[in-house]
DNA sequence: AAGTGGTCTAGACCACAGT
DNA sequence: CTGTGGTCTAGACCACTTC
């Protein structure tokens, strides 16, 4: 009794699309409807195989192109499962002064200065793509180490029902998981825009750092699985305590 | 008459290591060590096949790993090419002022500011861990846009030989190209740390902003395929000019 | 026409998970 | 033990490029 019905229908052999990328959508359908919901096991290869009539190898190619985006991840032994879109995996480090030890406790702490309900102003519904005074959540936090307060967000989600607050969700304020909680839409994919800034006065005093500090300005805007904004955020990340990493090139692996 | 050395060795079959790893790697060996340059084409795959007496299909599992991180690309009917490692690509983007058009003609101009030998500081003798007054090579350059100049950066690369400043290299001041020009080393991986901060007085004039503007600091190393660093760059971005975007979470081939 | 990479098959054996 | 994914084979046909 399986209510998955993309995968009721057919591929088309002889299209000139390949296959296993039919197969490889029809899967991501299959998920981005929540047919398959994150940390479930997808059927076994050789289900695939024999229910489309394909070879298992077919099967694994498609598969494959699941694991290369992260949407699944496969176990030897046990299956193939949903993955939790990573939304939040743009890492910023935490400058770590010479000598220190780079192992030491950190002591991570959320302090929540307002949760409430916000009407749209002209920037967010423009951001959200949503009418004037539409009904949204606004989170107002500042995220401190050892007693430090490093970071200012402001998170806005778009309103869907009455929800309390729970404590859990301010464990992981992040906006991914405000979205998932709050409302009834998943976040899927997302986009960060940085820009180098200055303290206004008010983050100045509420990050109990001088004048004309230096920080990153950081956009997030959240989407559901037909790319319609569900979340925005905006955040001010202390630019002497904080750095961005990439690495680029070639590398197999290792790194 | 070939003198790809690797190549001559044997897949061990029988090995934990799958056999499309070990070969991945023994090619991945071959064109770091140069036996294979950019541009060039590889051997075809059922030539990989039969010397290594494996299946093709093994061979293609082995490409696609190299494909997968850059290494090469692959053309339906031709062949499998050696590729340039992308060691620029982390793209900051204009800001586009609302309303401006945003195909205008950029008029993209480079104004050399110095170019000479330089004995390295202790600073500079850290980042590319070599002795305390070794030779290197300094730049320091302005890149304007529209007459407008936007970053200021100081490169240096390790002095290898005497080489005249060719003004080709000059069109792409890349740090990558710059190392592959002058060095006999080829530039392979790529290291970059963002930081905000604000303009220094000599910054602020070069640049022609008032002081306190806001800043991208962007360090970048680079490698070679031993991860020895080579080249050292310190850039300047205005923060008022630039932005850095990436997206998370899932997607499949569009976006 | 000959050579290349792209796809696909119908098997096989293996290592590992959960009984 | 069975079931899972991981690897590998020895073919096959196709589309594309080059001559």
């Amino acid at each position: 009794m399986t209510n998955n019905i993309n995968q009721m229908k057919t591929l088309n052999k002889n299209s000139s699309i390949p296959v296993y990328y039919q197969l490889a959508k029809l899967i991501e359908k299959d998920i981005l409807a929540g047919n398959f919901k994150p940390g479930e096991v997808l059927p076994p290869e050789h289900d695939f195989a024999s229910r489309f009539g394909i070879s298992r190898m077919t099967v694994r190619r498609a598969i494959s192109e699941l694991n290369i985006v992260g949407m699944v991840y496969s176990e030897k032994g046990k299956g193939t499962f949903v993955a939790n879109p990573k939304l939040d995996d743009v890492e910023f480090e935490l400058d770590n002064p010479s000598g220190e030890n780079p192992s030491k406790e950190m002591n991570r702490e959320i302090k929540l200065l307002g949760a409430n309900i916000f009407r749209a102003d002209e920037t967010l519904a423009k951001k959200l793509i949503i009418p004037l005074k539409t009904k949204c959540l606004h989170f107002r936090l500042i995220v401190s180490v050892n007693n430090e307060p490093l970071i200012y967000e402001n998170k806005y989600i778009i309103f869907s029902k009455h929800n309390p607050i729970l404590e859990t969700e301010l464990n992981d304020p992040s906006l991914s998981n405000l979205v998932n909680s709050n409302g009834q839409l998943r976040a899927i994919t997302g986009k960060r825009v940085f820009r180098a800034s200055i303290v206004t006065e008010e983050e100045a005093v509420l990050l109990k750092v001088s004048i004309n500090t230096p920080v990153f300005l950081v956009e997030q805007t959240i989407y559901d699985h037909e790319k319609k904004p569900i979340g925005w955020s905006k955040s001010v990340y202390r630019g002497d305590r904080y750095r961005l990493t990439s690495y680029t090139g070639w590398c197999l692996g290792d790194f």
